[in-house]
RNA sequence: GCCGAUAUGGCUCAGUUGGUAGAGCAACGCAUUCGUAAUGCGUAGGUCGUCGGUUCGAGUCCGACUAUCGGCUCCA
């Protein structure tokens, strides 16, 4: 892209660079210089770009990095406000952020009252119209101007800076900020702005630096995005699974039971079940898996020996004391070394690989107090859990297996498109916190590359996010407040063989060292069951449901044939119940609406003298009277196809 | 683990400067026997998260602990 300058010079920009970057490379070299440009086919002046709404359009409309540019002059609005309220708060940083921006100051904390009051004086600031203008100092400067104001953070942001480089500042109207920029020209371009919440955090993330208090707020260039993205945030506040799955009775927390130690109800275990049940027929009769079953505790020895000892003991329950007791056991956090002797009990041959063990198996894990969070941060759960046991030459189908049998299982969730696979590899600058040699580690991360591409799956690479073992694929998903979390990760490991001393005999007779691949398919079913929550705000496909099918009889006159009913599908495999209250029956559907469950019969006279059922469903509302032997026949297909109908849209809002 | 907020019947919440707990929904009972989103009337249910303190007296004030929520950090 080329920009022409007022001055007549032209600057050529990589036609990859955002609209920001350009602002910002322009702001910064050439301080205020008028430019003119061509920016999606129309040319517009760059400072009118960052300056007048109707061009802002021009960015957001292809760019949301306009609004970047938006929000991070919220932030120093915000800055700017808390500064007038409180003269004391130090100022840090106040960055844009996916969905908003923050500022960090040390301060008292700030409660909502405060935050109304604050956000009250940005609209004034706002109103004021300040101009922004930017200057620079050197560096000796611009230390000692933030150390006249008061700021010891910022001193410290400036000292860090390289020697002998201009300081950039921007002032709005008197309140100066140290920043790189870029900024709108005046603070009346911040049309629609909220203050959302406020919390702690370190000064540069460090738990041994100062305490600051953070403000969250978002900003938009229109009211009705701030409007839309808070319908969203309601909206997901509804399906919030911690809130939902409470709501719909499918799992509690009892303090005296503990923390991260949910209590799963009838309902949520039946759901739970009907998870576990399809992966392990899946794994153990398509897949080629064996299962194992093995303990839930073991001696301190074992993690000694797996390294886990050392690297992960504050991650264990142990129970008993290495001081007193002559043996000390601990709750298991993995179920890698038990699977392991269990590949040992046996001598295996080249012909017994690959050898696939799988176990629904129950991990503990000492997180601490403030980490857990609903389902997806617990201290015991269940993952479907596997160690594959392959030659090296095996290594690459096998652990193309694995991503195809986990695809798979999303897809049939209905959450295939809702991930992103991400490679995790070993940082090349923190070699001492994984075992093996560098080549080794190259060689793994190019094997584990060739392999997504050869399945065509898209994927982004990330250093430091290895096991210590080996690289590994994570399977990311995120929350409906957008924070991400792995569901299924699927590790290669050429090393902990050797640990373990597990090999098999090869052709020639000689003792080989297999490959081990961690897996899961499916992931710990208390996060995939939150997820699942969250993605279908409690309506799931009918065959995970507990509830698939509600039978309402008209009046208490009709109940035994709503019995009738029920005990033919109970028959055929549907979970169903019987409302035989004495209830209107616009009353029970109303409940049973409510209950998010897929298929209401309604059962009178008519039904009962024809030996039909009015089915009503979540998906197509009044599906009309049928044969009851025509409806068993297209539940059962539903639940045995797991098949996903698309809801009425009426529905989605219930 | 760290910071902050919160904790009242099954659920959602009232409870004014400390004087001894209240509503709606749910539950239960009775009446109603009803055709696709709320029938009426009545009954019962709380040692106010736990423990300790201040006070003549604590849901209300103070402290500790536990849990929940929002963050930080960490993780499947």
């Amino acid at each position: 892209m080329k920009i022409t300058l007022k001055d007549g010079s032209v600057k050529e920009f990589d036609g990859e660079k955002s609209v920001y970057d350009i602002a910002k490379e322009i702001s910064e070299g050439l301080a205020r210089a008028a430019c003119a440009g061509e920016i999606n086919g129309q040319v517009v002046d760059l400072r009118t770009v960052i300056r007048e709404d109707a061009a802002l359009n021009i960015i957001t409309a292809n760019d949301p990095d306009g609004l970047r540019v938006i929000r991070h002059t919220a932030s120093h609005v915000l800055a700017e406000a808390v500064k007038r309220l409180y003269p004391d708060a130090k100022i840090t940083i106040g960055p844009a952020i996916e969905d908003g921006f923050y500022y960090d100051f040390e301060a008292e904390p700030f409660s909502r009252e405060d935050l109304d009051q604050i956000e009250a004086e940005m609209k004034k600031i706002i109103k004021e119209g300040h101009e922004i203008t930017r200057f620079t100092l050197p560096k000796e400067k611009a230390v000692a101007f933030m150390q006249e104001k008061g700021e010891p953070f910022k001193v410290e942001l400036i000292e860090e800076l390289p020697a002998g480089e201009e300081i950039s500042f921007y002032d709005q109207g008197g309140f100066v900020d140290l920043c790189a920029g870029p900024h709108l020209m005046t603070t009346k371009g911040i049309k629609a702005f909220k203050l959302t919440s406020s919390s702690m955090a370190y000064w540069r993330g460090d738990s041994k630096k100062a305490r600051l208090q953070r403000i969250y707020g978002t900003a938009y260039n229109k009211k009705e995005d701030l409007a839309a993205h808070l319908e969203r945030m309601e909206d997901a506040k509804r399906r919030d699974h911690n809130r939902l799955g409470r709501e719909m009775g499918l799992f509690t927390t009892v303090d005296v039971i503990g923390q991260g130690l949910p209590l799963f109800t009838p309902k949520g275990t039946k759901m739970i079940m009907k998870l576990q049940r399809w992966i392990e027929d899946l794994e153990d009769n398509e897949w080629g898996y064996v299962r194992t079953r093995t303990p839930l505790m073991a001696k301190s020895d074992l993690y000694k020996m797996s390294g886990h000892w050392d690297h992960y003991k504050e991650g264990m329950f142990v129970l008993g004391d290495e001081e007193t007791d002559k043996e000390v056991f601990a709750l298991r956090p993995m179920t890698c070394p038990f699977q392991y002797y269990v590949f040992k009990n046996s001598q295996k041959s080249y012909r017994d690989l690959p050898y696939r063990m799988s176990e629904t198996s129950t991990l503990f894990r000492a997180e601490d107090s403030g980490e857990m969070h609903g389902l997806t941060r617990v201290r015991q759960f269940t993952i479907s859990e596997g160690h594959l046991i392959v030659r090296p030459d095996q290594m690459a189908d096998e652990f193309k297996g694995c991503l195809a049998l986990a695809k798979y299982c999303l897809e049939t969730l209905g959450l295939g498109s809702e991930v992103t696979y991400r490679l995790s590899k070993w940082d090349p600058n923190n070699k001492e916190k994984y075992i093996g040699d560098e080549e080794t580690w190259e060689h793994t991360q190019d094997c584990i590359r060739d392999v997504l591409t050869q399945l065509e799956i898209p994927f982004y690479e990330e250093d430091g996010e290895a096991a210590f073992y080996g690289p590994k694929v994570d399977i990311q998903a995120k929350n409906v407040y957008g924070k991400e979390d792995t569901m299924i990760t699927i590790q290669w490991d050429a090393l902990l063989a050797e640990q373990f001393d597990m090999y098999y005999i090869d052709q020639n007779g000689d003792k080989v060292r297999p490959y081990i691949i961690h897996r899961t398919s499916i992931g710990c079913y208390e996060r995939t069951l939150a997820w699942l929550i969250e993605k279908y705000a409690g309506k799931f496909p009918t065959w995970l449901c507990a509830e698939q099918v509600r039978i309402l009889p008209i009046s208490d006159k009709f109940e035994s044939y709503a019995n009738e009913v029920a005990r033919e599908l109970k028959e055929n495999g549907v979970d169903v119940t019987v409302d035989a209250r004495s209830e209107k029956i616009g009353f029970k559907i109303r409940e049973a609406r409510l209950s998010k469950l897929p298929y209401m019969l309604v059962v009178g006279q008519q039904e009962e003298a024809d030996h039909t059922v009015s089915v009503r469903s979540r998906f197509a509302g009044d599906e009309g009277v049928m044969p009851l032997a025509q409806f068993i026949e297209k539940i059962c297909k539903e639940i045995r196809t797991k098949e996903i109908r698309e809801e009425l849209p009426q529905e989605k809002n219930n």
